[in-house]
RNA sequence: GGCUCGGUAGCUCAGUCGGUAGAGCAGAGGACUGAAAAUCCUUGUGUCGGCGGUUCAAUUCCGUCCCGAGCCA
């Protein structure tokens, strides 16, 4: 055990699916007596476990675990939810433990550190209105609006991003004003939302063929735990378009249910779906150059040895 | 044994009425400000099964052989 000055440092455990995070976080806060904070966009949910390599709660009891299963099943929980909770497990833990932060999803880890953008909730009306739009003229016709209204931010994104164009045009409606507008603003009060504490980022990798062989045992033990019936579970009480069932493992189940594939091509759709998000992870995570990077547990350990001690 | 249909990119297949070929998926790289495990962008030379024949030219037509699937015996 390891003795650290107050308030103590943030850590951020980065790096792409199954590559061992949460084994390097538990380890980590074992060795500083800290507490673990998760930053993952699915294991926020409770009854997403399994397909979400959750640690178990037996796992968790050893230490002070937080922003797990603080959503059930149906609701939405956004990088915006996170950055203020995140705030608030700093404001009170941040002289009880050194935290460890682990996750995959970088965007989440972003709010937090630099902030977001200060918008309000958009109204369902304009939800509504927007997407009967999309239905009726097509993606098409809300990117030309896009274009005419804020040519800016329309060159910034792709004509088929459909998710980006519903999200400014729903935006610009709701507030009245345009996307680099808003992004204007928030450049000038940058400053005051990006978190001003003592951060150490450490990047767990891994050469892409022994990833894909964890990924592969990986899938093959949740199937074995039972992740088909945790997907018919959640079926029976969550919202059709719930986001999260259309998330790896998740969505490759349902089709698997649904007949559209047979066991095995269900399996071999989870590990490639898989691979490829850990690719996104990767070109995320390693265009921040603060990220540490190790490949392997002991070393990043080491690391966390010699700088949380001499550091502060 | 006979007949039929196939054999084209790592996979599934399209195509060339003869001028050496292209989609989807996979793979590789990238973007990312409220669904992010999402959403999207860039990237396609391969003895067109083998060997012969016809032709200025064959992956394409013809012959033959090999392999696979099906049907008939």
């Amino acid at each position: 055990m390891v003795e650290l000055s107050k308030p103590f440092p943030l850590v951020f455990i980065v790096g792409p699916t199954a590559v061992g995070k949460s084994e390097l976080a538990l380890k980590a806060a074992q060795k500083f007596s800290g507490a673990i904070v998760n930053f993952d966009s699915l294991q926020f949910f409770s009854d997403l476990n399994i397909g979400t390599a959750k640690p178990t709660v037996e796992e968790r009891s050893a230490l002070p675990h937080f922003l797990f299963d603080i959503c059930s099943v149906g609701e939405n929980y956004t990088a915006g939810d996170f950055r203020k909770a995140a705030l608030k497990v700093i404001e009170d833990q941040e002289y009880n433990f050194p935290l460890f932060f682990v996750g995959g999803s970088g965007f989440y880890l972003q709010a937090l550190e630099k902030g977001m953008f200060e918008v309000s909730d958009i109204s369902p009306e304009i939800i509504e209105e927007t997407k009967n739009e999309q239905n009726q003229k097509g993606l098409s016709y809300l990117y030309e609006m896009l274009i005419k209204q804020d040519p800016d931010y329309a060159k910034k994104i792709e004509a088929q991003d459909s998710y980006r164009i519903f999200r400014a045009i729903t935006l610009m409606r709701q507030l009245n004003k345009s996307m680099t507008q808003i992004n204007k603003e928030f450049q000038l009060q940058q400053q005051t939302k990006k978190l001003n504490k003592v951060i150490f980022k450490v990047g767990l990798k891994m050469d892409r063929q022994r990833l894909r062989n964890r990924v592969q045992i990986r899938t093959d033990k949740m199937l074995e735990l039972g992740l088909i019936e945790e997907v018919e579970d959640l079926l029976k009480i969550a919202p059709v378009n719930w986001s999260p069932l259309s998330s790896v493992g998740y969505k490759e189940v349902i089709s698997y249910l649904k007949g559209e594939y047979n066991r095995t091509q269900m399996r071999e759709w989870i590990i490639t779906h898989t691979m490829q998000l850990a690719k996104r992870q990767m070109t995320w995570f390693q265009r921040d150059k603060e990220v540490e990077w190790f490949e392997s547990t002991s070393e990043a350990l080491n690391f966390l040895g010699k700088h949380l001690t001499s550091e502060s």
